[in-house]
DNA sequence: CCCTGTACTATGGTTTGCGTAATACGCAAT
DNA sequence: ATTGCGTATTACGCAAACCATAGTACAGGG
């Protein structure tokens, strides 16, 4: 059970910080705290700050560094507008998955 | 988003397959069928295979041969007791899972 | 001066999906 | 008779993502 949650997580995660980055920009520390309450959501550092990088690198996050009032300087993120189309074909992609999934866990046909 | 597909499959099939198997045996060869319709979850015997072997590693699933109508016999696959279980921890986890996921994709809070 | 909280970076392992290819059986058509 | 197609399984090897671990760095309180 617990090496499934690990993979079942590939690919949600970009998806989660994307669907967070929707609502104005945020760095890397704070996505962990802010995924933190959800328990079946909850990562640590060395799982979010790859996942920026990814998405930086894939020219779907902008960034700006930012001093911090107490540690080395934050790095904001914010969606681009390449990015805001990829999260919305993924939004599209998920309806469909978790549809097919419902009618295959009830007992469809 | 080709890759992502890929990745956000990790854990999902093993999941799709343990529930098509909650109704009955089936082989390999059938539940690549029984998923071709679903498009987003359409995938190869390369795919199913070594993922049924894992299941049975496990003690999820057991295995019986019977002759096929043409090709090398069919093997068999079924749920055992363990897991059903297993299965019912999964749902469990899924509900919260798209629960959470459902929450942060509308504006929630 | 040490410790805690903040914030980022680097390295390596484990697992999974999947492309490719080989094997094997039966039946129909050329 | 041989070729080809649908059925059915097995084997090898690669790429990507998560995550544990560890390290760096700064500010403020005891």
């Amino acid at each position: 059970m617990d090496g499934w949650v690990t993979q079942l997580r590939k690919g949600l995660l970009e998806f989660c910080i994307l669907n967070l980055l929707r609502r104005g920009e945020s760095y890397g520390y704070e996505i962990v705290r802010k995924l933190q309450p959800a328990e079946v959501l909850a990562v640590s550092e060395s799982t979010v700050y790859p996942i920026l990088s990814r998405l930086k690198q894939d020219g779907c996050l902008k960034v700006r560094d930012l001093p911090s009032p107490g540690g080395p300087p934050r790095r904001y993120f914010a969606l681009t507008a390449s990015g805001r189309a990829r999260l919305a074909e993924m939004n599209a992609y998920w309806g469909e998955l978790t549809a097919e999934l419902d009618r295959l866990r009830k007992g469809e046909k």
